[in-house]
RNA sequence: GUGCCUGUAGCUCAGUUGGAUAGAGCGUUUCCCUCCGAAGGAAAAGGUCGUGCGUUCAAAUCGCAUCAGGCACACCA
């Protein structure tokens, strides 16, 4: 990287200056306390470095440091300049020219950083219930979650994506009698969920079990037949597992429509069936963290950095939430995983503490476990906010990519930082096209194509009816695709230089967001890419009688086109279309 | 009451381990197509970075306090 080149030209000058006695009183460095950074004037140059932070060991004035850094340094064909404590660094027609060589080079490849430890990841994320259609909140961690999953491969590691079902407990039971009711409704009877508003959250009264009452009702005949139509008579259990093999069925359709793409659905329901669960509350009795009050035993959480000691075994015998989720997570580390990453949504923040206890007390590194809170989606009509809760008419993620289509929509749940509330504004996302920052690059992309399928189509005069031979040659594009050069594309470095420096910034924003697992950066930077190629674009015309100088910008039109689609299709998995 | 997240332009948000004149999109105003996609570009206006103290050469960024909004505080899942 570029940065990176400055950096290490600045600090081997430093080393030789202070070997010399050149910087005052400084008598060595360590590598790594002067920092790059990107002047707040372009016009200062491309990248910087501060040197003020030397000056209290030097003893001599923040300049004069600067200076004597500069003197040491080999320039080539970059220029370099001191304003007060700063070294600003422009860079040179070689790294600008070679750079776009580079993408040519590595193609899809390119920004994948070199020597990346790998670690292998499972990514555990959206894990909903399996008890209705996924809303919008689940739609958020889906699009972070898969585009992660993209990036971190991109970068190196080896990840495989898990959704945890939440297919035990009574909110199943739930589920059956919700079916139930909707059974009988279908078969004429008179009945309704409960109106008190107590009895009623025993109940699913959404819509969505109609058409599943209705499936049931189709496949089951003979069945129904057998009972003279009386629903009562049916076990409780049949009707469960009916409507939740439905309703995975319905997530899971949902969630490959969505460009998401789980290596493993894990059923909570085979974890307390395989012993596992039960094996692992073991395990913790044995530890001695473990005691018995008011006849339930509790977890003593609290030694491990919780605020307070949770329930393991219910009074009634039966396991919490929590003992299941802990028998998962030592489960995923007993599969051989070097790192487990969690997209949990924030209102299960006060989950982290516990199952990293468990962790530690079982053995395990806690380190390992990675959770990533999200906050969580507001939807947002005719510019109210609408609290989003499991209730009657929700607006659900299936309705909302009706409206706005995958593209968007993905677009839209990643674009902003996890750690902020996000505001999903539907009428804006589906109406107001021109508002909508996804379009905006995918018009680059498309404008992008455009140029490159002209530079080799001939051209008709509409009003003549003359035709214009192409611009290039196929074979004189196919030449530039196979065998660029840095050479060739010297002539363009100087209208360009803004356009490359964008283009070389992919390099580090690949490895900064896959470090700190923040997929909204690449949307951002896509934006920033295409603003960029935008501008290029108006003020530089590509196809000219220059052929050099047209070969030079067509070549910088394709590195654009490249770094758009890698970063749309394969990280973001947003579509990145040729015409539009 | 306790814990976590947030507070930056009229609105939605960036601000890279503290650095030069705090940035972008939308909206407002003014320009730019006989020529590669105007779904675009160039420019202007718009700010006490919630508030107050502190840390230091330097604070939107770090610490403390405080105000405001969101989320969570189960022997539910």
């Amino acid at each position: 990287m570029i940065k990176d080149y400055f950096l290490n030209e600045i600090e081997a000058a430093l080393l030789k200056a202070v070997a010399d006695k050149k910087v005052g009183e400084l008598t060595e460095y360590k590598k790594g306390t002067l920092l790059v950074e990107r002047p707040k004037n372009p016009d200062f140059g491309d990248y910087a470095v501060n040197v003020s932070s030397l000056a209290r060991y030097a003893k001599i004035a923040p300049p004069q440091i600067a200076n004597a850094i500069v003197e040491y340094v080999s320039k080539d064909d970059n220029e370099y300049s001191v304003i007060g404590g700063f070294i600003n660094f422009k860079a040179g027609h070689k790294i600008l020219s070679s750079l776009v060589e580079e993408i040519f080079k590595t193609n899809k490849n390119f920004g994948k950083p070199e020597n990346v430890k790998c670690e292998k990841i499972l990514l555990e994320y959206v894990s909903a219930n399996p008890t209705g259609p996924f809303h919008i909140g689940h739609g958020r961690w889906a699009a972070m979650g898969s585009s992660l999953a993209n990036l971190l491969k991109f970068y190196g590691h080896e990840v495989y994506q898990e959704f945890y079902i939440n297919d035990a407990g009574s909110q199943i039971q739930k589920l059956g009698n919700s079916l139930a009711i909707r059974i009988r409704q279908e078969l004429g009877e008179n009945v309704d969920f409960p109106t008190d508003e107590i009895e009623r959250k025993n109940y699913y009264p959404g819509d969505y079990l109609i058409p599943v009452a209705k499936k049931f009702i189709d496949d089951n005949i003979e069945l129904l037949t057998r009972v003279h139509n009386d629903v009562s008579k049916i076990d409780i259990q049949l009707l469960s597992d009916f409507a939740k093999e439905e309703m995975e069925e319905l997530q899971m359709a949902l969630l490959e429509n969505f460009r998401v793409h789980f290596d493993n659905f894990y059923s909570e329901l085979t974890l307390h069936k395989s012993g596992k669960v039960e094996e692992c509350v073991n395990k913790l009795k044995a530890s001695g963290k473990i005691y018995q009050k008011d006849g339930a035993d509790w977890f003593k959480s609290s030694d491990y950095g919780d605020d307070q000691d949770r329930v393991i075994k219910k009074a009634d015998g039966s396991n919490t939430y929590l003992t299941a989720d802990i028998a998962y997570h030592i489960d995923k580390l007993e599969r051989g995983f070097d790192r487990l990453i969690n997209i949990w949504g924030a209102d299960h923040h006060g989950y982290v503490a516990r199952v990293k206890a468990a962790i530690e007390a079982l053995g395990h590194d806690p380190a390992k476990l990675e959770i990533l809170l999200g906050q969580l989606v507001n939807l947002v009509i005719n510019g109210e906010e609408v609290r989003m809760g499991k209730r009657k008419n929700m607006v659900t993620l299936d309705d909302l990519i009706d409206e706005v289509g995958v593209d968007a929509t993905r677009f839209w749940m990643q674009m902003r930082n996890i750690d902020t509330t996000l505001d999903f504004d539907i009428e804006l996302a589906k109406t107001n096209t021109d508002e909508n920052p996804v379009f905006y690059v995918q018009y680059a992309h498309a404008r992008a194509c455009s140029i490159l399928r002209n530079a080799v189509s001939e051209k008709l005069n509409t009003e003549t009816g003359e035709k214009t031979p192409a611009p290039l040659s196929q074979k004189e594009f196919d030449d530039i695709l196979t065998s660029l050069s840095a050479d060739m594309v010297l002539p363009a470095v100087d209208t360009a230089r803004r356009l490359i420096l964008k283009l070389e910034e992919y390099k580090n924003i690949i490895k900064t967001s896959a470090e700190t697992r923040q997929v909204y950066t690449i949307c951002r930077y896509v934006q920033e890419l295409a603003a960029e190629f935008h501008s290029f674009y108006n003020a530089n015309r590509v196809i000219t009688d220059d052929k050099a100088l047209m070969k030079a910008r067509i070549a910088l039109v394709w590195s654009v086109k490249t770094v758009l689609y890698n970063a749309l299709e394969d990280i973001l998995a947003v579509s990145a279309p040729e015409r539009m």
